[in-house]
DNA sequence: TATTTGCAAATTGTCGAAAATCCTGTTATT
DNA sequence: AATAACAGGATTTTCGACAATTTGCAAATA
């Protein structure tokens, strides 16, 4: 018998921040004023900075000792470093899974492969949305390394997906209209699933890391094209303490 | 030009309790309830629940919903798990930084090799203190993996050394007086530094492997005299666990 | 006897205000 | 003119009290 305990405040403002930085709603480097957030969120100063804290931690939030918070920045540095011990990750998570997953594991892949590819496929559904693709592909992603055996490997997977989500965020919109390259992730995906079905565990890492390598280009392609905009707004926010200097003195 | 800024209570206590959590001051699933921790570090609710926040999200402190925290609980299979994570991750920075690493580097992990050796040498130092093994030793290990080239992974890595480091307490009074266990960890790690600075990866991972295997074996026994009973009860399938690592490499 | 119900005590979680700290613009000093 | 010292205002951080929730225990019920 489980008890349902009811959840703090703290914790549902953490979800609800963490939503809102991850869909890009609020910007990285953007401040984040107590006084403000207790207006926007409805509730007071002390459940705000508990959930403050614990991003945090895992990294979605930077803090400055005495001036506050704020979402923590993103750069193409970071970017690439994420995507690359990702995909490291997710190859060992693969093989340990390869290794001791049984037919449960084998069978909820191929549910949520069905389910994913049958949603993404612009031969099969020309309305996707993107929330959508993005969850069930992670839910995709995830049934292949549920069976890994080690619960820390698997935290460590699940922040790290989260902040690559922050990057993927930028550029979703983009890759659901591209439709050829929506069936080449496809294709890959199936040989993929294959390979992990057949336990053939070097064989899946490969294909894993080429489907990174693919998806590193692509978003850092869109990256790059809109980034700018991201960085100028610090930039500017910087600039401008910079120039008031200047003017005065 | 970096500003000094004041530390605040929370982060100053977070670390007092961090310390208190690692040497075993305050024990694995003690409850911490805040009325006591008030009077113990002297401020008020507010700074303790933000500490406290945090250790929960990397690990150190158990919450449940409306029910206070604890200190997080120890378990062999929690054990295993993170020594087993901890091994694979160290050995993928090695390999990274052995890759990328440059002679300030390799001038470091000469510095840091030298003041480890020296000091817990059972033949050139009688007195260690096992507080000041283990800081040398982090400050060692440490050395190897820092040109990796990757914050995110060496963040995850500080996250797992700060994990075990828990497990390490319950015994690390023992090691200190185990004189023939010294030196054959003295040899192996001097093998170690030797394979790295000649740049070879692929023998520098096998030893490092081969000590983490034998750490844990070494930590498992003393964990499992020193454990309640209740914990024990999945022994033979961690052990199973540990069987299928070996045997891969 | 075993299970459920209901109340009191203890503890947690939240609030609003007070204290501490930092930033900005002005004035004083060299 | 450049630098240092200093208030005023804004923001962060902390406190102490209040509200909400759980737990323990005893009485009641089957």
């Amino acid at each position: 018998m489980n008890k349902q305990r009811k959840p703090t405040k703290a914790t549902v403002v953490l979800e609800k921040l963490q939503d809102d930085i991850l869909t890009g709603k609020l910007a990285p480097e953007e401040k984040l004023p107590i006084e403000v957030l207790k207006k926007k969120y409805g509730l007071s100063g002390s459940p705000l900075r508990e959930a403050l804290s614990r991003l945090v931690v895992n990294g979605l939030v930077k803090e400055e000792q005495q001036c506050g918070f704020c979402v923590a920045p993103l750069s193409l540095d970071e970017f690439y470093d994420i995507y690359d011990i990702r995909a490291r990750i997710e190859s060992m998570a693969l093989e340990m899974a390869i290794a001791n997953g049984d037919d449960a594991w084998e069978a909820d892949i191929l549910a949520s492969w069905h389910k994913f590819s049958k949603y993404i496929d612009p031969r099969l559904n020309k309305n996707v949305d993107p929330k959508k693709w993005d969850e069930l592909q992670k839910e995709f992603l995830f049934s292949l390394v549920k069976a890994c055996g080690s619960p820390w490997l698997l935290k460590i997977r699940a922040m790290l997906f989260e902040q690559t989500a922050r990057y993927r965020a930028v550029c979703i919109s983009a890759k659901v209209h591209d439709e050829k390259g929506t069936i080449g992730l496809l294709k890959m995906d199936e040989k993929l699933v294959a390979a992990v079905l057949a336990r053939d565990a070097q064989n899946a890492c490969q294909i894993s890391e080429e489907a990174y390598r693919m998806s590193v280009a692509h978003t850092a392609e869109e990256l790059k094209k809109r980034m700018p905009e991201g960085i100028k707004h610090t930039e500017s926010h910087n600039e401008r303490r910079e120039e008031k200097r200047r003017k005065r003195s």
